[in-house]
DNA sequence: ACTTAAATTCATCACATGATGAGTTCCAGT
DNA sequence: ACTGGAACTCATCATGTGATGAATTTAAGT
């Protein structure tokens, strides 16, 4: 017998067979991200869940910030998603932005790096930033760019009322919200936003 | 000479005079806990604030949640604001409403233990209940009880509108969300609310 | 004046955190 | 077959955390 590693408790070294560890740690990142925010979640958390050694996630992403970094590829490229908004006939605007919110949050891996995003703002400053800067230059740039006569208060104002509705449904759990129907929101916010951005 | 303990470094002991430490302890606490939440709000750096030792803080309060219970003395009783706002003519309750918000939350003081709030409700699941709880019981049942015949959602919808709105002004610090006047937001936001409690 | 209680610090505990450097095992290119 | 690098763990550091018990100084109650 050639002193074969145990198979239970696998010991140092690189593990035989393609890897998909990287992704794994990914995985288990993004999630806790959107469970506790950056300053909840611990690197060494992260390896537990993934059964990984502490180091190893340090050897992939460097430091914590890093993970995070990669953890937040965003689940809807804004660049794709306005253009196709804002072409449509301006009355339905707002029950496509409502559907489309409701989509992509309601989907658990898209929501995911959305409620890390929001979370982890709400308490670290550079994930602060980072949302700001996704408001003001990926939507109102954006918004402004393509003939919009809206002002940006307006905007902001639709901005916040599903950042609202989003927290109230995802985050507090509060019923009905929590557990109200897709249709049932887009008839009652819908209006709101449509006012809002006429 | 007997030995007086020296001005600067103030030794062991009880200190001479009146004491008004609990309420300093008390003051950089909500400061802190409305900055970082209560996660990321540390008994000693609240502590070091006061100039005060850790061990003081656990004396005063027991443990940190101790400490953050006391601090969130809540600066609106809504046994107080909501009948005032609920026996106003029905066509003024949205114009109200936001004029409430805006000057609780433009005091400082008195949006302290909110932003607090908030942001501890984000990540922590503790804080998260005593916020569902006071959306539930303190609004919505208080709001049912005074014979309102609005739909739960709606009114769910509405706390929403304000809590993004507050989120962009004050956590984020997005403009022109950030600066815009009273007046502005009322007649931006104000018919929002008033569609969604008629 | 004496005694009890409150206010305050000091010295610790046990544990979690992010980070680093070195060692081991395997894969891929030559 | 050899070798460089990638995957992976171990041991360890310095620091920060909430909590506790004892020691000291002052204020209040009688």
């Amino acid at each position: 017998m050639t002193g074969a590693p145990r198979a239970g408790t696998a010991g140092r070294g690189r593990r035989p067979g393609p890897t998909e560890t990287r992704e794994a740690i990914l995985a288990e990142a993004r999630e806790m991200f959107a469970d506790k925010g950056y300053d909840g979640t611990s690197l060494r958390a992260i390896a537990r869940a993934a059964g990984v050694d502490p180091a190893l996630v340090h050897h992939f992403f460097g430091t914590k910030e890093g993970v995070f970094v990669e953890a937040m590829r965003f689940p809807v490229d804004p660049s794709v998603v306005l253009p196709r908004l804002l072409s449509l006939p301006r009355e339905r605007l707002g029950e496509a932005i409502v559907r489309t919110f409701l989509q992509v949050w309601g989907d658990a891996d898209r929501r995911a790096p959305l409620l890390a995003m929001l979370r982890s703002a709400m308490t670290n400053e550079r994930a602060a930033a980072m949302m700001r800067e996704f408001v003001t230059s990926a939507l109102l740039g954006r918004a402004g760019a393509a003939g919009g006569d809206v002002p940006h208060l307006n905007i902001q104002a639709a901005v916040g009322q599903m950042i609202g509705v989003m927290i109230l449904r995802y985050v507090l759990r509060v019923e009905p919200m929590a557990s109200a129907g897709e249709e049932e929101l887009v008839a009652l916010v819908a209006p709101t936003l449509q006012r809002y951005l006429d």
